[in-house]
RNA sequence: UGCUCAAUGGUGUAAUGGUAGCACUACAGAUUCUGGUUCUGUCUGUCUGGGUUCGAGUCCUGGUUGAGCAACCA
């Protein structure tokens, strides 16, 4: 069997060279370096499928390490639910690593900077430092303290750490370049005083806490990183990164940054802090929320590990900043589900049908659970007089673009039934419809010689006394529109007011004993996963995403 | 009027100096016991000016457009 070639995208480009090139002793290591203050998403799991991927495909080792520099932030309840979902989309990791467990390393080096001259403590306000520190176009100036004598920077960052200098009042900055026009080399503070928040590991052990510049490079020398992968924004950060290093690292050995474009998708959002916001503020349920971009969110909405691995592996990586369209996320969970998905009847909007001429106490039908795939198993469903069908499936004056069922002489199918023919309705004094009529035609049921005969429609439909009930919760796009980042004002005033309906729905019997993350196809309707809080007593299902409708009126 | 990165159909991505291809979307037709699926087809693209070359989406150069960078965040 031929297998077509997949190109390589550009990193594995460059990983491939570096091994042609018997670069670190055709060594790969990467890393996937999270900050524990938030749930992850799946613009996270681009970066994960790349760090742990790239490891997987060369024969290396990704780890896993939290970037736990901030402890204002930061907390193990997001170490804890971080692990948990990237074990759920299946990656494996190396070793799990803390950027704390380097604070005592990193502390030595920033005394070695001190003692080289290469660093000092300035005690002048952020306003200030900020201040001083130009702006793009206009260089900026040095501290005051910039030339302070090395027995006083070391005698005041030590303070610092002892605890006897006041948060916010002093900060260790890198000696680099006030002119540069990389803004990032004006004197980068390399450490900062953080007394009010215990860290979530070391507690109250350090006063001090290394800026990310100056944590990250370092562990991923530390470790052994060959390949640091990062987001785009980060580009501007790469000299740092690289001069940092250079400053203390012995030997030919240099980890290196790459950067790749960030993923955004239509109609949501993917940044931590307004996920954040609208937990906080109640606006949805939680960070599982089956609308939220979140890993457990998409969890829980139906999307499988698998889907979003190969929604990820659709996309690629590059380094233009685009926009994703929402409907590829879709069409790739549909694709997932398709072939194992049951299918079964929910009817959303039911309305009674009395077949009249059907005498029998009633029957049970077997149904394949998925048409043509009877090694996917078979269920039964109860067939009697009294059916439930979708309102919609009947009108009383059909125009030719209908062809489901109305009084009309149009035979139409009941899905894995009989043949029926409308006959006529019956209405409250509103005029809505309350009952429908049909007579059936015996010798048509599905399976046997006389149900051969071709029909243009097939409906859905349950049985009144043995279907139950079940709260069916219509999930659609988070935000009214497409890219919500883009719009001035308030963001929160751009979600989509209608991207939860909730309906009572009528289903098959068949799906009494349902449990959390079991997934169905409703036909004609979409994809549906059993909620976590679902029970035998209150049946949920979530929409994971609907079936295309090609049917415009 | 700084530095850095980027520019291929509506969207995403390939082509690594040699036929601009794939997927999604949209539209049309066929099939269908889901107006789903499947199959077939159609529309639509190399930002721009110059240069190198037998040959440029690709290399060089000027421009245009977009993005990132001025947290004691990562």
């Amino acid at each position: 069997m031929e297998q077509e070639e997949k190109s390589l995208n550009f990193i594995e480009q460059i990983v491939e060279k570096d091994l042609a090139e018997g670069k670190n002793d055709g060594r790969i290591q990467t890393r996937f370096p999270p900050e524990p203050n938030g749930y992850l998403h799946i613009g996270h799991v681009k970066a994960i499928c790349m760090d742990f991927g790239i490891a997987e495909k060369y024969n290396g080792v990704c780890n896993l390490r939290f970037d736990d520099t901030n402890p204002v932030k930061e907390d193990t309840e997001y170490v804890d639910s971080i692990t948990n979902d990237i074990a759920w989309l299946g990656f494996k990791w190396g070793n799990i690593y803390y950027a704390s467990d380097y604070f005592e390393q990193l502390y030595d080096l920033a005394i070695r900077f001190i003692k080289e001259g290469k660093a000092y403590v300035d005690e002048q306000t952020a306003e200030q430092i900020a201040e001083q520190k130009g702006t793009p176009t206009e260089p900026g100036v040095a501290s005051p303290y910039r030339d302070r004598p090395i027995e006083e920077n070391l005698r005041l960052f030590q303070a610092m750490q002892n605890g006897e200098i006041e948060e916010g009042k002093m900060v260790l900055r890198a000696k680099i370049d006030m002119a540069n026009p990389n803004m990032h080399f004006r004197d980068p503070i390399m450490y900062r005083i953080i007394t009010s928040h215990p860290h979530h590991r070391t507690g109250h052990r350090w006063n001090v806490y290394p800026m990310y510049d100056f944590a990250h490079g370092q562990s991923d020398y530390f470790e052994g990183v060959t390949h640091s992968i990062c987001t785009l924004e980060f580009v501007v950060h790469r000299p740092l990164y690289d001069w940092f290093i250079d400053q203390f690292a012995e030997g030919d050995y240099r980890p290196h940054q790459y950067e790749f474009n960030r993923l955004n998708i239509t109609y949501t959002v993917m940044s931590k802090r307004k996920m954040l916001q609208l937990v906080k503020e109640g606006l949805v349920a939680g960070w599982d929320d089956p609308r939220m971009p979140t890993v457990c969110g998409l969890r829980r909405r139906g999307y499988t590990a698998s889907a979003i691995r190969e929604f990820i592996d659709k996309i690629g990586y590059t380094k233009v900043e685009g926009m994703i369209d929402l409907g590829l996320l879709e069409h790739t969970v549909r694709e997932n589900l398709k072939m194992s998905a049951p299918r079964v009847c929910a009817i959303f909007d039911p309305v009674k049908l009395v077949i009249t001429n059907y005498d029998a106490e009633g029957e049970t039908i077997v149904a394949e659970n998925i048409d043509g795939n009877p090694e996917l198993g078979t269920r039964e469903m109860r067939f009697a007089k009294e059916l439930y069908i979708e309102r919609a499936d009947f009108q009383e004056e059909g125009d030719k673009n209908f062809y489901r069922l109305s009084p009309m002489g149009r035979e139409v199918r009941l899905k894995s039934a009989y043949i029926i023919q409308a006959t006529g309705c019956e209405k409250d004094a509103d005029g809505n419809i309350t009952t429908v009529y049909a007579t059936y035609d015996p010798q048509s049921k599905s399976g046997t010689e006389g149900g051969n005969r071709k029909t243009k429609a097939t409906i859905n439909w349950v049985e009144c006394n043995s279907c139950i009930d079940a709260e069916v919760r219509l999930y659609d796009r988070l935000f009214a529109v497409e890219n919500p980042s883009a719009e001035e004002g308030d963001f929160r005033e751009l979600l989509n007011p209608d991207s939860l309906k909730i309906v009572n729905a009528k289903v098959e019997g068949a799906l009494a004993g349902v449990k959390p993350q079991e997934h169905f196809q409703f036909l004609k309707q979409g994809y549906f996963v059993v909620d976590d809080d679902s029970s035998a007593e209150h049946l949920i299902f979530n929409r994971t995403a609907s079936l295309k409708d090609n049917w415009q009126k």
